[in-house]
DNA sequence: TTTT
DNA sequence: TTTT
């Protein structure tokens, strides 16, 4: 009964952070910028430009390719969900609200990806394959429906 | 390098139609209505109500989904991506968009869908666990409210 | 060169907060929760559903419609950006991060929303009149089933 | 009640065509590409990479901003929602779909797109606008709301 | 008909 | 802290 989802374009601030947890999990962080261009309303009042700062979390394989192939300034597509997560500083209880990647696309001109396309998933296979597990991709080939 | 996705909220125009192929694979059909309500023009023309039919197929387990729980007249969120098919009548090609769904929420009150959670999608675990580590997330549970 | 976007369907957690600020400009707040349905890992673990409350921020006649429609416990769909604000309390400077609303969406049966669809957008007509043609629709008109 | 909204990250198949029709308002249309990868499945099975074309129709000052700049070529971020039209050819009905933008983005390097930033859209302002009609942005900043 |  |  609920839907929780984030789609950003933007640029990244900095390398990757990258952890390794237990059992080899990989971990990564960095902050994405999204820009807001300035504008002039109609009564003639300037309002100026505006950047947003996103904390992006990537978890397993994402991780490892954001490791790989992600740089400050890369401009890239996310998908994801917002989470809250608190923690605490000097007894006082603070929260960070970070956006918890599912989708990472490269965009822009190919620079060193390595990816034959830019698309990379959490999910076992590619996105495409979310919906072929087990039996054979042909076999659920909307191309030979007979309808 | 690129973005294919839907997001419709809308109602179920007929029962679904469910086939099995080869290998058991379930493939639902169904119509979903959009309706943007009408309005009235700045220059005072008045622009009626507009509802667009959607195709939303749906393969495997959210197949067999909406075959037990999908009714005409219910009220779905769908997520998945669009695709063209072609195919001939009396000689002549034609093509039809369909949406293929990867997520389906049933929305509005509980009605018997028997899920714990509307939320349905065609990856092997919950959504949820496109991400799953093992690690439990209870200390960063938001589950009290942060303001 | 930039998408930050938003879109939650979840449950309102109390009535909204409205205020009316200079020029008699409305801001409504009100926490949504949007849950994840809890799951099995293939390694066997349970991963506990998880609530995740998001801070709503609407302007202007969206905050009215808000203060006149929404409810605790109203099912909403809302699309809107991410916005980081800071504040200072006891001189430790904090952040929360906030969706502001374009679009708010009432889900579920008809309640007393009195609009004759659900749909509200912050602009200046429908969201369906950002693209208003002065031409007539009709003959492009897909309110009959197409399939 | 409903919501109709897609999203797209693809190439421009060939140079926008324009049409101006009466008091001046223009239309552009173009195919837009998204490629999925190709895969192989879990049980050795090659899927074979997958284009799906879109047609893109943009209206008034979006259409404009496309004569200028959008290229064969050009790599976009599109906003919009999905129309189906019928027309008539040697006696039968058919059916287009289509995908009419409200929000064009420029992605990758800068071309001569001449914008200070990529984004336009079909509000009258910005999109950041959208929620500022009428009274002066600074009422209406969330930075200094005191709560 | 694009892109990788 | 990015990008234009």
């Amino acid at each position: 009964m609920s839907v929780n989802k984030v789609i950003l374009v933007g640029n990244v601030g900095k390398d990757p952070e990258v952890k390794y947890l237990d059992r080899n999990v990989a971990v990564a962080n960095f902050p994405l910028a999204t820009t807001e261009r300035g504008y002039k309303t109609s009564t003639g009042i300037e309002v100026p430009e505006r950047t947003e700062w996103h904390n992006i979390v990537l978890w397993r394989g994402l991780a490892e390719t954001a490791e790989k192939y992600v740089k400050k300034g890369s401009q890239l597509y996310i998908e994801g969900k917002l989470q809250t997560r608190s923690w605490e500083k000097d007894g006082v209880k603070r929260y960070t609200t970070e956006i918890v990647a599912d989708v990472m696309q490269f965009l822009g001109k190919r620079a060193d990806s390595g990816q034959d396309n830019g698309t990379v998933s959490n999910s076992q296979e590619t996105p495409a394959a979310q919906n072929s597990f087990e039996a054979p991709a042909s076999d659920d080939s909307a191309d030979d429906l007979p309808f």
